[in-house]
DNA sequence: CGATCTACCTGATGGC
DNA sequence: TGCCATCAGGTAGATC
């Protein structure tokens, strides 16, 4: 479910709430969630030490040890990490927990089970965790010169939505957002990406850069079931500001059009079909 | 290289 | 009420 602006919103409050904290326990209770090495590994490779920093990439949450290892968490479909006092009951699917001192602690929370927690030295990333390794452009937080957005993009004969969420070339972006950005630069999600004009580069450039700042603003986006949440349990607000994505049948903010909702790579695309070419 | 399936899971929802 | 099908923010791997 979390795409970038949310994991990124994730990384604000965690690193708020826990830069500094040592950890004084870990508690494993989900057998999937931690599959990259033993449990016994994670959590002595947790225990004593410290969060320094948290740090994103695309949408791993990437803790930064005192140690200089990092803890990633991955939340995939259904995952939540949520600060909560130890005393606080704790919710069904809660698969990992992070005791600080003073009784607060960090939950991992994840019902459908694909997200993932382990610790890895990141002098060893490419070895023990190439999808990290190999992720491409991160829109929030990697300057890069148009101009070479502009050959990720040309080079390459492939749909537009699949460029979007390829998270070697694009890291960060997955349904939601892709949608969100190909309706803002007016380009269908079907378009092959070697066929854009310069023009039409620059648009889809400067429209996903803007749909990642103006998302992460407001939070990110929860939809009807509230699966995201912040680390408060809090939902984000960016779904009142969609345009197109879950709107079918609506006009389109731009052009009145009515938005269609088609199937792509298994998965609801939503666009509309008058202006985005 | 690119497109299309399948699989991994639980839970919510809607039709009958 | 129950039962069944379908759908859900992601990604990796197999196959053509």
């Amino acid at each position: 479910m979390p795409e970038l602006p949310e994991v990124e919103t994730i990384r604000r409050d965690l690193d708020r709430e826990f830069a500094g904290k040592k950890v004084k326990a870990v508690q494993i209770t989900g057998a999937r969630s931690v599959r990259r090495g033993t449990h016994d590994d994670l959590t002595a490779r947790l225990v004593g030490r410290s969060f320094k920093t948290v740090k994103r990439r695309g949408k791993y949450v990437v803790v930064v040890l005192d140690s200089g290892e990092w803890l990633v968490v991955h939340l995939r479909m259904s995952g939540q990490l949520l600060k909560a006092a130890a005393k606080a009951p704790r919710p069904k699917h809660t698969h990992v927990v992070i005791e600080f001192t003073h009784g607060i602690q960090l939950r991992f929370v994840d019902p459908r089970t694909f997200g993932e927690a382990f610790v890895v030295d990141p002098a060893r990333l490419a070895d023990e965790a190439p999808d990290v390794a190999e992720l491409g452009w991160d829109p929030l937080e990697d300057p890069l010169p148009w101009v070479d957005f502009a050959r990720l993009v040309l080079g390459r004969r492939v749909q537009l939505k699949a460029l979007l969420t390829d998270q070697k070339v694009i890291a960060g972006l997955g349904n939601i957002y892709s949608d969100e950005a190909l309706h803002a630069a007016g380009l269908r999600y079907d378009r092959l990406a070697n066929t854009l004009t310069v023009q039409e580069v620059r648009r889809l450039f400067r429209a996903i850069i803007e749909i990642v700042h103006e998302a992460v603003q407001a939070r990110g986006s929860s939809l009807a079931d509230e699966q995201y949440v912040d680390i408060y349990g809090k939902p984000g607000a960016y779904q009142d500001q969609h345009q197109v994505y879950a709107r079918e049948g609506r006009a389109c903010p731009r052009c009145r059009a009515t938005l269609q909702r088609t199937k792509w790579g298994g998965r609801s695309t939503f666009f509309c079909p008058a202006c985005q070419i």
